[in-house]
DNA sequence: GTGCCTCGAGTTCC
DNA sequence: CTCGAGGCAC
């Protein structure tokens, strides 16, 4: 008889498996040891990977068989984690939604607003079903498949390229292709398949799938191979990313392209020349829905020439060359049994229900978000009723769907069901982690905890932030961990600093090693210090975003640490500009008294000269507190609000404290300013004003930032350039006194057709 | 002062 | 993914 280790997984019988799994555990476990211990590891790095991913694979088909001290656990080793991380040549976008006609309209106007298209001139966009699967982005090289990455978070995937191999619809070799081409497209199931597999997960008693989505999902990110290769997984291309020569002129040449490569396209791809033909080819497909033979989930439009898609560009995260037309949601009735206050690393008191758990659109539901107070009384911010029935409370039934199809939300509540001794639900005011007064600022739709970090919720989900992906991102140092951690009493992180004195309070107690815990090992442990030191030398940017300062978000952080290049600079415009911050503060405050009296006297409020009043008042401002202040708000993106926020936060003495103690830990790396040499706007601070011809403001802005350069709305001593139209006022005076060079339209797209 | 547009914060389920 | 609100152009 064969030895079980020669056995594919598949084959193996219950009592093989066990075996396996015990061989296995030691194997990665000898491995873990001769790998941190020892210079020379007995197994190659690929030989480890195989026997992890054996390991998963058996755990997967046996969950009942999992051991205790099974290998996947480990920190730094799920599963997902066994995949290598690729980086996309070019990002892939998510697309922005439309959920109505007017949304449709809306976008075709907009594209025409920001190409200044009149009205009737004409626009062709194409039409197809979204496939309701997981996005994958195939590289081929000179005509072969070299590899095979899915979406992750846009900028970088998972390697999957052994499993996109086994799928028929994904050719290995492309004849006459560019030298180098990235088609994307959708993984799927059809819906026959869908149920098939199902019927044989039940008969071999392993687990079953909720919807066709998540068995694609599934069957793609298996690590064994073989298991995707016998999972009927189907593939349509609709897009593309690095390409070493243009498909085609439009989107439907394009893809027409791809079919003739050998790829499958999606035969209800449309051209509309009209908002109309669009919304008439949106309702055809969604007639068409139940009988496709697959999910979808809308119609996506896209600009069909491809010389105005690159003329339209991109968002932060989506194309403004299209948009997703969602059909309407799925709904369902549910009884809401209990209502729950999180506290987030704000403050921000959020309700969420307690569902009676139900199925909506194939995934069992039981929470829904409550978002705010104005939220559950039936009123959205601006005080207008938002549902038929008034407020939301504990015990009535409530529809629920899925927003995006993704976050359940309450759609409306039956009031004929409403038991009769039920009662408007109270909103807390008082915090329910540590009991401080939860106060909501008026004009504000949230309440907050006004603990600080006084607040056990809020002091911990803010190291949550701390090392989330965006932040510090350290492996094994995730939100669980963190929570385990803050709580505990021997090796306790409670601050950032802390994380970075780990190791060091691990040596020095002598009582329990982290290694000598439960869950924990040596490999586990040095991993986790290693993963730690690994981030003590960490970009500027990073570092701003982590500190979770409100308003402070990931581009607010990268405009600030490019604007001051290194944490000296930043630390101190801040002290700096801590005077001029509290006149700020000081000023609003008389102005809010102003417009109280005002209205009271029924006269206008003088705003201009409150505000003066409180800038010139006694002792004067000291000139540098002045410069640091308008500097800091003269940041393009950066407004008084943001200011606030960053500079108060910075003077809170514990709060202080608490960053200069990170700050010592580490090593923060400047920022340099993009390269030059790229592009001759690269790194320059370009301003527009006066009326442009032949692109709108939109367009400049975005064309300018794409090639490096960082556009500000109004003249200062840093502006390095001046794109003047016809009409120039004020700033093209104020750009000769200062001296910045000033240049008409034509220049400027010399300048830049040249770069 | 008003009306876009983008960013930030918070949330769910796999 | 959505909502609210900050920032900025008009």
């Amino acid at each position: 008889m064969r030895p079980a280790e020669n056995i594919a997984v598949e084959e193996l019988t219950e009592g093989q498996a066990r075996a396996e799994l015990a061989r296995l555990a030691n194997a990665i476990a000898r491995a873990n040891r001769t790998y941190h211990t020892e210079d020379a590891p007995e197994i190659s790095d690929a030989a480890y990977d195989a026997l992890k991913r054996r390991n998963a694979a058996i755990e997967s088909r046996f969950p009942r068989l999992k051991r205790a001290d099974s290998p996947s656990d480990q920190i730094g080793a799920t599963p997902s984690e066994t995949f290598a991380k690729l980086r996309h040549a070019v990002r892939m976008l998510s697309l922005a939604n439309a959920f109505d006609d007017a949304d449709v309209t809306d976008f075709d106007a907009r594209i025409r607003s920001f190409l200044n298209l009149p009205a009737d001139a004409p626009l062709a966009y194409t039409a197809e079903p979204k496939i309701d699967g997981l996005s994958l982005s195939l590289r081929y090289e000179n005509g072969d498949l070299i590899q095979a990455v899915t979406r992750g978070d846009g900028e970088t995937g998972e390697n999957v390229t052994q499993n996109a191999r086994t799928i028929a619809d994904i050719p290995q070799r492309l004849t006459s292709a560019p030298e180098i081409l990235e088609v994307r497209g959708e993984v799927y199931m059809s819906h026959a398949d869908f149920e098939a597999l199902n019927v044989r997960q039940a008969e071999a008693g392993a687990k079953t799938f909720a919807n066709p989505r998540n068995a694609a999902a599934g069957s793609l990110r298996q690590l064994d191979a073989t298991i995707t290769a016998a999972r009927p997984l189907k593939f349509f291309a609709y897009a593309w990313g690095e390409t070493s020569e243009p498909l085609a002129t439009t989107q439907m040449g394009a893809v027409a392209r791809l079919a003739d490569l050998g790829f499958s396209t999606n035969p209800l791809t449309t051209l509309c020349n009209t908002p109309d033909e669009m919304l008439e080819t949106y309702a055809r497909i969604e007639t068409q829905r139940a009988d496709l033979g697959y999910d979808i989930d809308g119609v996506v439009y896209k600009v069909d020439d491809l010389a105005l898609q690159a003329r339209l560009g991109f968002r932060a995260t989506t194309p403004r060359w299209a948009i997703a037309h969602k059909f309407p949601a799925e709904l369902a009735w549910t009884r809401l049994e209990k209502i729950e206050i999180q506290v987030g690393r704000t403050g921000a008191l959020s309700p969420v229900a307690r569902l009676h758990p139900v199925t909506v659109g194939g995934v069992v539901v039981s929470n829904a978000t409550l978002h705010n107070e104005d939220y559950i009384a039936g009123r959205d911010s601006k005080g207008a009723e938002i549902r038929d029935a008034k407020d939301i409370r504990i015990g009535d039934w409530v529809q629920v769907y899925r927003a995006g199809d993704v976050i359940p939300k309450i759609a409306n509540v039956d009031l004929s069901r409403r038991p009769d001794s039920s009662q408007p639900y109270d909103f807390p005011t008082k915090c329910p982690e540590c009991g401080s007064d939860a106060i909501r600022e008026e004009g504000d739709s949230v309440r907050r905890c006004s603990g600080g970090l006084i607040c056990p919720a809020q002091a911990v989900e803010k190291l949550k932030h701390f090392v989330s992906r965006a932040a510090f991102d350290i492996e094994g140092l995730g939100a669980k961990q963190v929570e385990m951690f803050f709580v505990d009493d021997l090796l306790p992180i409670r601050e950032p600093a802390d994380i970075f004195t780990l190791e060091a309070r691990d040596a020095a107690n002598p009582l329990q090693k982290l290694k000598n815990r439960d869950g924990w090992g040596e490999t586990s442990a040095t991993n986790l210090f290693r993963a730690i030191d690994e981030k003590r030398q960490i970009p500027l940017n990073r570092v701003i975003f982590a500190l979770g300062i409100r308003h402070v978000g990931e581009v607010a952080a990268q405009d600030l640490a490019r604007h001051y290049g290194n944490w000296a600079a930043l630390t101190a415009a801040i002290d700096a500009a801590r005077p001029a911050e509290q006149r700020h503060e000081q000023a609003e405050t008389a102005l809010r008294a102003e417009r109280q009296t005002a209205q009271n006297e029924g006269r206008r409020a003088r705003i201009t000269e409150t505000r003066n009043a409180v800038w010139e008042a006694d002792p004067p401002l000291p000139q540098p507190a002045i410069e640091a202040w308008n500097d800091l708000i003269g940041i393009d993106g950066i407004g008084a609000t943001l200011a606030v926020s960053l500079i108060s936060a910075f003077h809170q003495p514990a709060e202080r404290a608490s960053i200069d103690r990170l700050a010592a830990h580490l090593r923060i790396e400047e920022v340099s300013r993009p390269a030059t040499d790229g592009s001759l706007v690269a790194g320059k601070t370009v301003v527009f004003t006066g009326t442009l011809e032949k692109m709108t403001r939109a367009e400049a802005k975005a064309r300018a930032e794409a090639l490096g350069a960082k556009v500000a709305g109004s003249v200062s001593a840093k502006t390095d350039l001046l794109v003047a139209g016809p009409g120039a006022g004020s700033k093209a005076k104020k750009a000769t006194e200062l001296g910045v060079e000033t240049i008409d339209e034509d220049a400027w797209l010399a300048l830049i057709g040249a770069a």
